[in-house]
DNA sequence: GCATTCTGTGCAATCGTTTGCACGATCGAT
DNA sequence: ATCGATCGTGCAAACGATTGCACAGAATGC
């Protein structure tokens, strides 16, 4: 004997399956593509009020949701974005992120992650896997200045947005901080305590940060009427502790009576305190140090780094909204958007000993 | 006259439009399904050899990359998983992510993130967008004890793990630390150094790392032969740095005598390193303090927080792993997988003054 | 009152893959 | 030599939505 319909199923509804277009018209009794039209609010005025009524009913009713899936095979559009960073565990990024998130998420785009550490093949693997879900733009945090990926996207005419970093490509639309204003602000910081002897730790100049803190600095320096020659200057392969600490040894052994270190960002002026302390010198009583971009937790290490902040959240936002202003409008020209940096004044930094 | 078919073309061949299963199948001159068998690793067999090696070859040389999409439709499979998240701009997610990230994408899938700032409604309409997006399946960090959503997903047949946080909810995979075994240690370790009088700021009740902690520090005072009553223990509707510091100060000016206290995390922790200094007192001349968690730079703060490590990457890494089971083996029990937690002792905590 | 425009809806093709089914060829067994 | 079984491939129908086109009926113009 066969199960009986059972009737009690029917106020409980367990939506078995997904309910589908076709489920909603079958109920009011027209067409699915006059379901279509209702649901989008672009055709929605053509239909009579009546029917549009019955539909949006049936359709809250019956727990319609579209499918995105099907949408994005018809529509070529699948309102997600791809999101390449170097590594998520940098505290760089996250607020970035959510910024970036904020913005797409109250335009009904999502995000997809990809973390590239810094490795050109993973972030190759990224953008194909990405593009393979048919993302309708992307937003880089990992360019380098002369980017291969970059050229690419823009050969190919999918939208892109480079955040935090820019790059030398030129077309492409970028949301970055003011590296000049931010490194002229902290020299003249110093410069006022009463420094002469500064020096930098620079990043990586395949990195548009790294080239232009560095280049800034020199020109920072030279309108202060501060001295800078080759010995002032400590390169890096990478924004990171080790490196800072590595080049701030160096620095420490080379230069003659250094007063302050500017470093290129948080993680390297961290790598310069551990190189202080090695040489058995107090920051800031003995030498003064800054960092870039104020980090989370940076006001919380000893002693509270002086550094400049970047507005992170405002980036990630100001980028997302770019990107889809460029999805609506591809051929629209590419702009360069900066942020003004603020300098955040702690205790890393001192007047000079006498 | 039309353009002549320009043979100018076919050597540097601009991509013009994304290559499909069809184009490699005409090129071969196969039929599409025969192209899509050659591609599928669990058909390929079925087909001959050399079309095999004709059609790979035929597919790598135009580029062809499957469209997920159109796959997904068909499938009914996206190869895509949500990821909700209180926060991510909180240091300790991260690294939770960035072990589900490693996982799924090793296996071919990508993570779509939700933040929901502990939002009921947010936490709704992300697992809504999600689902809109066909993910299969969903990793959890934002479930409470007694948590609707996660109800809803057992319901409806929508893999699930929670990670970090358990629920009440049954049926439901999860992958945590041991909190009992974690503040068993922190307790022995502070009975050890000589601590008697030890008072604990608990998390929220609604939040089963909260309760957990809370209920693990009472077995733990009570096996160590150590008075606990109403007093010792203080409430928190948070994890936060707030919170900490509020729940603190009450401790502080109504607890006889306190030496130590244990945090239910890292954030109530140095909530209670500002309630103490705001007293006048010295930590751990005065107060010994621990935290949960071992986030990110709790490790530079001064002083150096002991804390229990939880290993955030692993977990995320085996909460993906045991979803992609779950995916694959809908029915499987679920099982609730616990990593063991490790004491980290660093400044924060010093025998009691006498 | 007839021709014309307009309006609202249905029809059907389409997006790119996957997959059950069918069918001809090949093979081994008798 | 004949008959099944087996194998490799093609065919076509899905998956769920969107959208150009067609067409009926209403509205409008003269």
């Amino acid at each position: 004997m066969p199960p009986t319909e059972a009737q009690e199923l029917s106020d409980m509804a367990a939506p078995k399956s997904r309910v589908t277009i076709r489920d909603v018209a079958e109920r009011v009794g027209v067409h699915p593509s006059t379901v279509s039209r209702v649901l989008n609010p672009a055709t929605r005025g053509r239909i009579t009020p009546e029917i549009v009524r019955q539909v949006t009913a049936a359709a809250n009713d019956m727990g319609y949701r579209p499918n995105q899936t099907a949408r994005g095979l018809r529509t070529n559009r699948s309102r997600t974005i791809g999101v390449l960073i170097p590594d998520i565990t940098n505290p760089l990024f996250p607020p970035i992120i959510r910024g970036i998130e904020d913005s797409l998420g109250a335009a009904g785009y999502t995000a997809i992650l990809g973390n590239t550490d810094n490795i050109a093949v993973r972030e190759r693997d990224a953008v194909a896997t990405m593009r393979a879900r048919q993302v309708d733009g992307l937003i880089l945090a990992t360019a380098r200045r002369n980017d291969p990926i970059v050229a690419e996207c823009l050969a190919e005419r999918l939208p892109v947005v480079l955040v935090n970093r820019s790059a030398d490509t030129d077309g492409v639309s970028s949301v970055v901080n003011d590296d000049a204003l931010g490194i002229a602000r902290v020299v003249r910081h110093l410069k006022e305590l009463g420094h002469q002897r500064i020096v930098h730790i620079a990043g990586p100049r395949t990195i548009s940060t790294g080239e232009l803190r560095r280049r800034s600095f020199i020109a920072a320096m030279t309108e202060q009427g501060l001295p800078v020659d080759d010995t002032v200057i400590a390169e890096t392969s990478a924004f990171s502790e080790d490196e800072g600490l590595r080049a701030a040894a160096g620095l420490l052994a080379a230069a003659t009576g250094l007063t302050a270190i500017v470093a290129a960002n948080d993680l390297l002026a961290l790598g310069a305190y551990e190189a202080l302390s090695d040489a058995g010198l107090s920051c800031p009583a003995d030498v003064s140090v800054t960092g870039y971009n104020d980090m989370p937790f940076v006001d919380r290490v000893v002693p509270p780094l002086t550094t400049i902040r970047v507005p992170k959240y405002e980036m990630g936002r100001e980028a997302a909204r770019r990107l889809l202003e460029l999805i609506q409008a591809p051929e629209s020209p590419a702009q360069a958007t900066m942020l003004r940096p603020e300098l955040i004044v702690r205790r890393s930094t001192a007047a000079p000993p006498d």
